[in-house]
DNA sequence: ACGGATATTCTTGTATACAAGAATCTTGAC
DNA sequence: GTCAAGATTCTTGTATACAAGAATATCCGT
């Protein structure tokens, strides 16, 4: 690798990101620059880089003359991006199934294996682990790194969101099964079936709870 | 509209984007940050800003201590995106089917018409306007706003290759012939021809191509 | 003349200084 | 007491100054 990241702004523009995830800052908060410049000791200069690279990756907004503000994502905005990721990994399903090798599909099997084994320990962190091991081998099955790219940054994105959620419905049983049906369409090379297991597994909820938000929305218009 | 843009920093990266887009810089070129500064008529500051934009919407790459350096996607990158532009059409298309009202079909085939009409013209610049708004129309009538502001941003990215590609084959009315499959497969609500529809409309060229240059690139490794 | 170590110059990254718009506070009229 | 106009303070946006790494040129030994 060449000059690892020597610059202070890309590892406040990281950390800040951090932060963001974490929830640590609220929706509409203002960016403070001469706090965070004193917090990560630093002069503003750095921070307001930092600042570029959260409002072009949709973190943050800018508003000219008045400050940065953070963008946490409502409910229907959060929704949709569930729905997108839900219908990208559908994407890379669909292509994946026309392009893998069958030695990738072991690669694949034996992920979801180890996958199935820390649900048997009980352990969450290696679960979770393995499980995003299992997504992004499939993005990146999908033989489209452009694509690979999209779905990583997306999938990035919801991760806070993710885990949340799943802990909450001790889904982790049925998540199996429908990653053993996955690896099953992979295998037979069925596009449309790949395709539709990755969307429903990643769905979730799926289009009930979406077209009422949607409803209300643009009733609200 | 609040504050309309009066940051010189915002204006210097549009027109940075618009020069990139233009294929003003060629591949590996550096943005000299002092000839830029100078031709721009501002310091450095507001151009190290904008240069973070370029970046993180990956037109340009940043190497710490050495500089930015543009960005130009090659064939396969290319292709890769045009691809993965198909694909989000296409779920654009399978939601769409769902979701539109009648009313939205009956702008949509308006559209559609106006897109014949400019081709009987022989107007290229209407066709192009109008095919535009056909398509993100269909982004919009998704239903899904996240999902609509990737595909703008996509298509955006696309704008000066698909213009360059169907100057050269005079596809236009085959182009036509799909718009109203497309139409018909929505107004009939049926989201996996939507889907289809769709994909093969933007794809092109297709799997062929693809999996030639993918070949490659994995044998190159 | 060639290769490598050193010196010089150039460029980036950060800090600070300054200008101007936005927000807040003060004051005065009613 | 309330509201508005003006004054004051704060914050952002940009310019400049400075520090340090990278690129380039110079010089010396062989």
């Amino acid at each position: 690798m060449i000059g690892m990241e020597i610059r202070r702004a890309d590892m406040i523009a990281d950390e800040l990101e951090e932060l963001v995830f974490a929830g640590e800052f609220g929706d509409g908060d203002r960016l403070d620059e001469v706090k965070l410049a004193a917090h990560f000791g630093v002069s503003r200069t750095p921070l307001r880089e930092a600042f570029q690279r959260l409002v072009a990756s949709g973190l943050a907004e800018q508003i000219p003359r008045r400050g940065v503000f953070v963008r946490q994502p409502g409910p229907v905005e959060l929704m949709e991006m569930f729905e997108t990721m839900a219908e990208i990994e559908g994407v890379c399903g669909r292509l994946a199934a026309m392009r893998m090798s069958d030695t990738a599909i072991e690669v694949l099997a034996a992920a979801n294996t180890r996958c199935q084994q820390a649900i048997e320990n009980s352990d969450i962190d290696a679960y979770y682990r393995e499980n995003e091991v299992f997504h992004h081998f499939i993005y990146q099955q999908s033989g489209n790194s452009f694509l690979e790219q999209e779905a990583l940054r997306l999938h990035r994105r919801l991760k806070p969101f993710r885990r949340h959620q799943l802990k909450f419905r001790g889904r982790m049983a049925q998540s199996m099964s429908e990653h053993v049906a996955i690896v099953a369409a992979l295998k037979q090379g069925d596009p449309d079936r790949a395709a539709e297991a990755l969307r429903g597994h990643v769905a979730i909820q799926g289009e009930k709870f979406h077209m009422l938000m949607s409803s209300l929305k643009t009733a609200a218009q």
